[in-house]
This record gives C-alpha cells, sequence and structure tokens, in this order.
RNA sequence: GUCCCCAUCGUCUAGCCCGGUCAGGACGUCUCCCUUUCACGGAGAUAACCGGGGUUCGAAUCCCCGUGGGGACACCA
C-alpha cells in the first residue's frame, strides 16, 4: 500500500483548544506510527473571522507540543501552498471539473453543488421553511473507528459563496484530493458531513479516503462538549501555566485512546509503536483536569534537576516576579531543587518557594496559634538561636546532627524544635526540610530569622 | 423536529469482536503505614456493567426496543 498521508487542517478562528490539539496528535500519531507524513493545512477561507494572531498561536502549540509538520506552512512541501486563502486557482481549476461534468448549477449568485435524483418539495421543521429535496440512496461511509455508517445526502449544498469565495466543504475535498490525503481523522462532529464530503470526492470520480471519526471531549462540568470558553480549553493556557507538554500530550494521549494494559506514562515512542485507529474509542470522554494535573506531577518527578531548574527559572522569568528571584543563579537553584519533589506543578512554585527570597514574608496566624501553645516554643528557640552560631551549617546532615545534640541534652526530640523553627524561618508549617533551609538560608539570615520571630512573639 | 454517533466505578478506562474472570488498572475521595513538617512513596477501603425484553445451560459481552448522553442540520469551519 502506498504511504499514509494524513493532515490537521485547523482554522485560525480562535485559539488553540484541547480538542484541536488531540485531533493533530492523533494524526500524527498515525503518520508516525504508519512511517507517513503529516501534513498542516490552513484553513482560512473565511476572511471575516480569521487573524494572524490565531495562526501563530496554532504554530506555537502544535510546536510546543512536538507535533512537528512535514509539509505545511513554514516547512514547504510538493503540494503547496498549504494556506487556502492562497490556493485560489486550484479551487477554479477543480470547480470548472465539477461544471465540465455537470454536477453544479447557479442560484441566487452562489454556486450549488448538484446531487443525482428526482427532486421534490419538502418542509424542514428545523429552518422552518419548504426545501428542495433529492431522491438519493443513502452514502455509505466506511469508518475506521466505527464501522460502516450510512447517511442520507439529500439536499444540494454551496460550494462558492456569491462573493466569489470556496466554502470548507469544497475546500475540503478538493485539498484532500490534491494533497494525496489517505486519511482523513477528524474529530466526530465531522460525521455528519462526510457524506457530503463522500459525494463530493465521488463526483470528482477521485478515490474515497479512509475515514476516522475520533470522539468528542466533553466540558468537565456541565452538558456539551468542550467550547474555547470552557475552563482548561486553551493549549496556550497550559503551556503559561508552566504544564510539562509531554505530560499534557501523555494525558492526551489517553483521552480516547490506550495501550490495552495498565500503562498510563508513555515515552511517546511507545505510543507511536502501538497506537492504531481501530484502537480509538468511540464514546466521548470527559475532560478531568484533576488526572491532567497529576500526570504532570509524575513527570515533573521524574525531570532530570538541571532540566527542572531551566523550566523553572524559564516560568519565573515569563511571570513578573523574575528578576530580584534571578538575582543569584546558583542560590535560585538550591532552591528549585528542594521544590521539585514537592509541589504538582510549576504554579505552586512562587508561593511555595517566596519566603526564601525576602524576608518580608507573612506568618501563618493559624499555624502559629497552634504552634505556639505546644511545649515552650520560644525555650526551644533560644536554644536554637545559641547553637546555631556555632554549629557546621555547611551540610543537611551536620545540620540534623547538631539539633539532635541540641535535643538530646535537653531530653528532647528532634520534632520540639522542628515545627517553631519552621514557623520562624518560613511562616509555614509546610515545606522543605528544616536542615536544607538553614543551610541554604545561611547561618545570619537562619539566625536573624529566629532572633526576629522571637523578639515578635 | 429530522438524521448520525455513543453507553462499564464520580472521572479516564481494560474486558465486548471470538459469551463462562471475585468485572482489572488509574485519577479523585477516605483510612493506615513511612516520616523531622508538607509532599512523594507503600498498604488498604470506596465505587460500575443505563433499563426492559429476547437468544443461550450461561450475557458486561450477541440481537431488538426504550431511556440517557453527544453531534450535525449555514452562502462558519
Amino acid at each position: 500500500m502506498s504511504q499514509v498521508r494524513v493532515r490537521f487542517a485547523p482554522s485560525p478562528t480562535g485559539f488553540f483548544h484541547i480538542g484541536s490539539a488531540r485531533t493533530a496528535l492523533f494524526n500524527w500519531l498515525y503518520a508516525r506510527h504508519t512511517g507517513g507524513v503529516f501534513i498542516l493545512r490552513i484553513e482560512d477561507t473565511d476572511k471575516e473571522r480569521n487573524s494572524e494572531q490565531f495562526l501563530k498561536v496554532i504554530y506555537d502549540s502544535l510546536r510546543w507540543l512536538g507535533l512537528n509538520w512535514d509539509e505545511g506552512p513554514q516547512v514547504g512541501g510538493a503540494f503547496g501552498p498549504y494556506r487556502q486563502s492562497e490556493r485560489a486557482a486550484v479551487y477554479a481549476e477543480y470547480l470548472e471539473k465539477l461544471k465540465a461534468a455537470g454536477r453544479t448549477y447557479e442560484k441566487d449568485g452562489a454556486t450549488w453543488f448538484k446531487l443525482m435524483g428526482e427532486r421534490y418539495e419538502a418542509y424542514d421543521e428545523h429552518r422552518k421553511k419548504t426545501v428542495t429535496k433529492v431522491k438519493v440512496a443513502p452514502t455509505v461511509i466506511e469508518d475506521r473507528i466505527r464501522g460502516r455508517v450510512e447517511r442520507v445526502e439529500d439536499e444540494d449544498f454551496v460550494i462558492v459563496r456569491s462573493d466569489g469565495n470556496p466554502v470548507f466543504h469544497f475546500v475540503n475535498v478538493v485539498d484532500d484530493i490534491a494533497m494525496r490525503i489517505t486519511h482523513v481523522i477528524r474529530g466526530e462532529d465531522h460525521l455528519s458531513n462526510t457524506s457530503k464530503h463522500v459525494e463530493l470526492f465521488k463526483a470528482f470520480g477521485a478515490p474515497v479516503p479512509a475515514f476516522a471519526h475520533i470522539p468528542l471531549i466533553l466540558k468537565q462540568n456541565g452538558p456539551g462538549k468542550m467550547s474555547k470558553r470552557d475552563q482548561g480549553a486553551l493549549i496556550e493556557e497550559y503551556q503559561k501555566r508552566g504544564f510539562l507538554a509531554e505530560a499534557l500530550v501523555n494525558f492526551l494521549c489517553l483521552l480516547g485512546w490506550n495501550p490495552k494494559d495498565d500503562r498510563e506514562k508513555m515515552a511517546i515512542a511507545d505510543v507511536i509503536a502501538l497506537f492504531d485507529l481501530p484502537g480509538v474509542n468511540q464514546s466521548n470522554a470527559r475532560f478531568d483536569e484533576k488526572k491532567l494535573a497529576h500526570m504532570n506531577m509524575v513527570y515533573l518527578l521524574a525531570l532530570p534537576t538541571e532540566r527542572f531548574a531551566a523550566l523553572a527559572k524559564a516560568y519565573f522569568q515569563t511571570h513578573a516576579a523574575g528578576a530580584a528571584v534571578l538575582a543569584d543563579e546558583a542560590y535560585f537553584r538550591e532552591i528549585m531543587l528542594l521544590a521539585q519533589p514537592k509541589i504538582k506543578g510549576m504554579e505552586e512554585l512562587p508561593a511555595y518557594t517566596a519566603y526564601f527570597f525576602t524576608e518580608d514574608f507573612a506568618i501563618d496566624p493559624k499555624v502559629k496559634d497552634k504552634i505556639m501553645v505546644k511545649g515552650e516554643p520560644k525555650v526551644r528557640l533560644g536554644e536554637l538561636i545559641a547553637a546555631l552560631a556555632t554549629m557546621e551549617v555547611s551540610s543537611d546532615t551536620a545540620i540534623e546532627e547538631a539539633i539532635k545534640a541540641l535535643a538530646t541534652s535537653r531530653s528532647l526530640g528532634f520534632g520540639d524544635y522542628q515545627a517553631v523553627a519552621r514557623l520562624a524561618l518560613s511562616g509555614t508549617n509546610a515545606g522543605p526540610s528544616i536542615t536544607a533551609m538553614i543551610r541554604v538560608l545561611g547561618r545570619e539570615r537562619a539566625t536573624a530569622r529566629l532572633a526576629k520571630f522571637l523578639a515578635g512573639a
């Protein structure tokens, strides 16, 4: 069989959303699995609604996700141009073929595609008007995911608007023919358009590609499919929020497809090896941000520390707080290493590490109330300050030994110092070990924080 | 309204095609363990075959009908 050629054909009329990303991903996976060609085609025939800004978002998002295209804008290819707005000549040529075959007619200034069959009038309940229908045999769609689907396509439809611009159904099919597309993998919302498309392929005398309609992603709360306005719908959003692209891609792979065993975290190469169209689910899937967050954490934990530090740096740079935090690179790196095993996502980073970068951090009043009533926290603090003056602070173990020795000398445990020291050092009750905090903060700053807290308590 | 698609824990899903499993995994939630806080991790608990009819010795699995969910019905894509 000849080489597989698939295309992702977004239209730049809004931000790039998660359903589109998954459609792109499944096309890409299928191309990579079969050694085929993944084509990016921009469907920008609606001049009113398209924008260059959205086009850039599509390119950026695909690149971020790692979905490189073999043919398309910016990379070229033998079947270009790949933006429909630049393909007017191709459409004119194909329109002539259809006209020559007697499959078109003009009405109200527009060009219509003519179905073959006996015509009759019928009242349409939905559109509240009488329409002309055609007696036709059902169109058969052989879908690689759903099997055989039959649908009656019994009304002529517009292929070129009265303003001269060709419409989606027409250009979509023409380009699929011209670009030698072998498999059309797209959302299920297109399934009922497919009968129109099949009739067009047949009218052109062109081979009908294989279709594969993938299920839709439903919004996590409330009815309906996920739309661009829904929370968590935009790819760009995840990028901004510091999600790992690998994690998002892995999550998306599992929304509607699975390896048939218990694996969830999978290298993309393994997904490529296993991915196939019949393995795609037929039912819609509800988007679950908690599962995505978990996947992101799993990837974050597995990240080499240097890569994590680099990503953390990039995150701070794009989120205002930047300059002050990044002033001392080595210091910043130390803190990121402490934070990596503790956080679920990059978004938690600024709040989680804030007290390392300022002496002006807030003391959580609730935590304070809890800690200051147990034992003799002030006495413990005084002892710790004294011990800090002479203890070795170059390593976590040295600090731990010193505090343990102090505790033993008072017949106490490490824990008797831990909570109050943490509160004084960070203002909270959650975070890295206090030994690491003291080491990174250094003797002077640690001592100063303990003393300041003691004075205020 | 018409047409099309779909239906297993709250969610993502395995199992269905080729009927016989305590209906498996993961997220979430809860409990316990680990522990120097918080996380991570470990152990456990929770929870599902939409309903009704068939077919069959036997149905989550095959068939039909309901119901429910989703999608499409533009000179948008």
